[in-house]
DNA sequence: TCTGGGGTCCTAGGACCC
DNA sequence: TCTGGGGTCCTAGGACCC
């Protein structure tokens, strides 16, 4: 049965709120960056885009195009509560829904359209309660699968609702440029266009396949068969987070490895509080160093268990550094943990040698974690078993 | 005065284990 | 005797996205 996918993504979300916090912006040219040399811009509100500035874009630039831009500090702190009453809103409609952003989620609707008069109306609805109750733009893109979903609302911006239908792949989709597909990037492109493939339809073209998939490699091909409407309508739940970083362009570059440590250490410090604020821990921690010339080389050291204290991880970027520094001058330190989970569910490493305590709760807490999300229903009869493998 | 910060996913080789 | 096959972990690198 075919499925109903709504891709529902915010409006210059940054500027936006940015216009929410203080009124007096609406209608001037804004844009939310920081005013220091070396920074780009997050995002420019649509007064600001028709000036030909963008998000990535230098301020020194952007300023240059735009004398009267208002460039505004972010507050990511306030973005990122605005973004959870967008999604709490959303969810009112369908809990079958997967954030893709800070600014932007897919939902599954099939069921809850079912009780609209028209199809459109939910869509409409989301648009006029999102405006009313946060006071924020959406797009919407309404089609069969999750990336027609994202496709479509891409097509109308700001504040639109798009129908991508299957039957109208050919005439909406595949005139496009091949860059605007999402997954297909500035290096990808490029080389697609040299070997002539300049449209969506060129791309998703059968008769050149085999050359794309040669040129670009075999990964290529989902997305292939994505545009031909061929993909799928799943979206992608409980997505727990993989990797949290901290990291800094600095305003001067870094010459020696004192001046790296100690700039690292403010980093990890910071790293370490925002594993603990999010209740998490990791094992892989990755320096990555970017010099003047903007090479960037990323290297990491797996701790030997599950961590989110400063030193541990700290002890690891020195290591790092240790082997890795040399005096070319560093623009940029981040620091990134990986390899995360939730702290609750780490079962303590315990001396192998002490028979375990067997602790129903703690057991079935280990069995559902290895089975998370595929067999729900057999946990209990693993415990069963287990039990009975005790008796 | 070029080029932020925070993420995800994929590939690929080697180590290591059974 | 002349070289298995599968699985997982570790690390590096790169493309891409918001």
């Amino acid at each position: 049965m075919a499925r109903v996918i709504f891709h529902v993504d915010l409006n210059a979300f940054f500027a936006s709120a940015e216009e929410i916090k203080n009124p007096n912006l609406k209608g001037l040219p804004v844009a939310v960056g920081s005013l220091s040399r070396r920074s780009v811009l997050s995002t420019a509100n649509y007064e600001a885009r028709k000036y030909g500035v963008h998000s990535a874009m230098p301020v020194h630039e952007a300023l240059e195009k735009c004398p009267d831009l208002i460039v505004v500090q972010g507050d990511y702190n306030y973005y990122r509560s605005l973004s959870s009453q967008f999604f709490a809103y959303l969810r009112k409609f369908s809990n079958m829904l997967e954030p893709a952003s800070i600014d932007e989620c897919y939902m599954d609707v099939t069921e809850t359209i079912k009780k609209y008069k028209r199809p459109l109306d939910l869509a409409y609805q989301i648009q006029n309660g999102i405006h009313e109750n946060l006071g924020l733009n959406v797009s919407i893109g309404v089609a069969p699968t999750r990336f027609l979903a994202k496709m479509a609302s891409d097509m109308r911006k700001p504040a639109g609702i798009t129908v991508l239908r299957k039957s109208e792949i050919k005439r909406k989709l595949w005139p496009l440029p091949i860059e605007e597909i999402h997954g297909l990037g500035k290096k990808s492109a490029p080389l697609l266009r040299n070997m002539g493939i300049q449209t969506i339809e060129d791309f998703a073209n059968p008769d050149n396949e085999q050359a794309i998939l040669n040129r670009l490699g075999p990964s290529v091909y989902s997305l292939i068969l994505k545009c031909r409407g061929q993909s799928s309508a799943n979206l992608h739940y409980s997505t727990s987070q993989k990797s949290i970083s901290v990291s800094r362009t600095y305003l001067n570059d870094l010459y020696t490895s004192e001046e790296v440590l100690q700039r690292a250490r403010d980093i990890v410090q910071e790293l370490s509080y925002k594993m603990k604020r999010d209740n998490q821990k990791g094992k892989l921690v990755s320096l990555t160093l970017r010099d003047t010339e903007f090479h960037t080389i990323v290297r990491s050291l797996s701790l030997d268990s599950y961590q989110n204290d400063f030193y541990p991880i700290f002890e690891k970027v020195q290591g790092l550094v240790d082997q890795y520094f040399e005096p070319v001058g560093y623009r940029h330190i981040g620091v990134t943990i990986g390899s995360l989970k939730d702290s609750n569910k780490i079962i303590e490493q315990t001396d192998l040698f002490v028979e375990p305590v067997a602790d129903t709760n703690s057991i079935l807490d280990q069995l559902n974690e290895k089975i998370e999300g595929i067999h729900l229903m057999k946990a209990s009869d693993l415990l069963k078993e287990k039990k009975h493998e005790q008796d």
